[in-house]
DNA sequence: CGTTAGCACTCTCTACATTAGAGTGCTAGC
DNA sequence: GCTAGCACTCTAATGTAGAGAGTGCTAACG
């Protein structure tokens, strides 16, 4: 049925390439025709694999790193197991208990579940795993302090709803003392508590409101909605990291400028801030393969992400990354599950009188 | 006159030490007499180097890989080398320019500078750096929030003095509402304000004020009083980091096993919590090496650490990490001058208005 | 006694040649 | 369309020899 829909490779040959695939995921080196009759039985010689080799090389989805060698997945071989071929089957059974276990044990608290996560999911895959903290998608301001920190400079700390906090300097041409600003904070926090960015954007562009209150009112107005904004966008939202010594011990990362590329991803992260938001904003399980998504010369890596969260309303992002030669379909099942098992663990912790805006639920 | 203060090591062999300690360090390979005496005209011949080489190896200060290598600097060896023999001499000046106009190039916040720092370092010498941002060491309660979280959860949100924030969740057996909530803050806030821990623990045990208070009252003052003293401590304190690759690069972290202690050091710094804290007390720059004060097996690193601030009132960390095979001079230095460069910038940013109880400075 | 030239000895490293083997592509035949 | 068979290519492993690096020791020298 399939057969037509691309371009003449033949079921055979799809199989073959799950092979190949599956056995270089494995054991890291090229994977020769013998050695797929005699693992398979497919009821063919190895002659006929080799032409069927020699067919999927023409469709590049394999390559042969020289003469005498086996063949090795391409980029576009991967893309097309991951999305064609591979059919990721849920965690087994007695897995997934033993990951439930390990959350149960411990009453904890959303920081350190996500940690955890990082860390079980490092470990059940073997790669890198990364995870940021579920954070409000639209968060309402509790309170906020102004502290004078010296002539010019004014720190303005707020606090959200639901406990996320953001800190932020204000410059400022004129000197302002510690009572006056709290007295500011005080009128401000009275008229702004419970509001998003977008209100108080609004609330500011009502002239009376700003009436009678000190000059620096409107840009510290302006810096709370924003700093507001920023929350509800993850840009500011800390990556928690794990395992990272697990794929820079494989053999593709023993060059020093891969490992290089690795690591500054993970220190200053810039890639992910472009990355994240996109996820965060869509369901199910993203595979991201080389340098699809990323820049250049982050060829060799590829990366499984998945939104996890409460609806609308609080939302995070797990997944792992590894080298290419990723073992795709256990990685996908694993970043699902473990998006789907945090999904819920946050459902029971926080089934939460900060969700919507009067609608209090219990159980 | 230094002769027989260490039994037996004659002047020469402290120079040929030195000698060998620079060569190794710079290129990494076992150093011969031979190379010894054409690169530095010391007026012996190699055959006299040899000999002070054996009663070097006699003395521990140095070890050789195989019968016909040359010889390398045990541990000992360097630390005879940074108590003894190293002058660390101030970065040259245009250096020191160079680094300073990074710094004033941009109008930028303290947490920005530790991470430029921590960058420079970590540049400058070619190794991993780390650093902290400034704290006080005396923090006051500026404002906390309680959040309802759940039924049975509260988060406890605080506010020092000085833009330092802290969450905790906290577990009570009853439903409160976020109205009473608030206004229990809001009453506490008010009693508490400006307060430290100690003063909060004193506060707690005035009978009259507990009175006519909700019954989790208690249990929220001794949570905000330990996390204020956590913060004072620099428990929770971010540790900045960077140049991870300059020394996983390095040919000695080449076994995975290497690699991967380093990168557990980094990724949940245990290791760290125990060192800060005595780091902060102390004053100058403090070298360890090998596994001198960290747990046996990360030999093979050593760190030259320093504390900045403002006097007694704002601390921070920096330093760097590399192999055992560092120079240490370079690195004394660097790490001596960005310490006392940070601390500068401090002084002038914060000339504080919080530094003190009530002594508000201006320049 | 400290220094040195000389030398034997040990160990490593490199180059080179050789071989074994892995794997393919192609051809001819079923 | 499949397959047996084979020539061809390239890699990886092995062995050998020689060069070179560096030392320790000894005997001689001031």
């Amino acid at each position: 049925m399939e057969q037509l829909h691309d371009n003449s490779i033949s079921e055979r040959q799809r199989q073959i390439l799950s092979i190949i695939i599956e056995e270089y995921v494995s054991h890291a080196r090229p994977v020769a025709s013998e050695q797929i009759v005699s693992s398979y039985h497919l009821n063919v010689s190895s002659a006929t694999v080799r032409n069927d080799m020699a067919e999927l090389e023409r469709a590049g989805l394999i390559v042969q790193p020289h003469t005498s060698a086996g063949r090795v997945p391409s980029e576009r071989g991967y893309r097309y197991f991951v999305e064609n071929l591979m059919r990721p089957k849920a965690l087994p059974q007695d897995e997934q208990r033993k990951i439930r276990h390990q959350f149960h044990q411990v009453e904890m608290e959303a920081d350190e579940w996500v940690r955890l996560a990082a860390s079980i999911l490092s470990r059940t895959v073997h790669s890198a795993a990364l995870a940021t903290a579920p954070r409000s998608t639209a968060v309402r301001l509790k309170h906020f302090e102004l502290l004078a920190i010296s002539d010019s400079r004014i720190m303005l700390v707020l606090v959200g709803h639901d406990g996320t906090v953001a800190q932020q300097m204000l410059h400022v041409d004129q000197e302002w003392s510690q009572e006056e600003l709290s007295a500011l904070a005080n009128h401000l926090n009275g008229a702004l508590s419970g509001k998003t960015s977008h209100e108080i954007e609004a609330w500011v562009n009502e002239p009376a409101n700003l009436q009678s209150i000190l000059t620096i009112a409107p840009s510290v107005l302006v810096t709370l909605s924003t700093m507001l904004a920023k929350l509800e966008r993850h840009e500011t939202a800390e990556i928690y990291h794990e395992g990272l010594a697990n794929i820079l011990n494989q053999p593709e990362f023993r060059q020093p400028e891969r490992m290089q590329q690795v690591l500054d991803l993970f220190e200053h992260g810039h890639v992910w801030t472009s990355i994240i938001p996109s996820i965060i904003n869509q369901d199910g399980v993203q595979v991201i393969i080389g340098d699809e998504a990323m820049g250049e010369g982050m060829r060799a890596c590829s990366i499984v992400l998945a939104r996890y969260g409460l609806g609308e309303h609080l939302a995070g992002v797990l997944g792992v990354l590894g080298p290419t030669r990723m073992p795709y379909s256990r990685s996908v099942s694993s970043v699902r599950y473990m998006s789907q098992l945090l999904s819920d663990l946050l459902q029971k912790s926080y089934n939460s009188p900060f969700s919507g805006q009067g609608e209090t639920q219990s159980e």
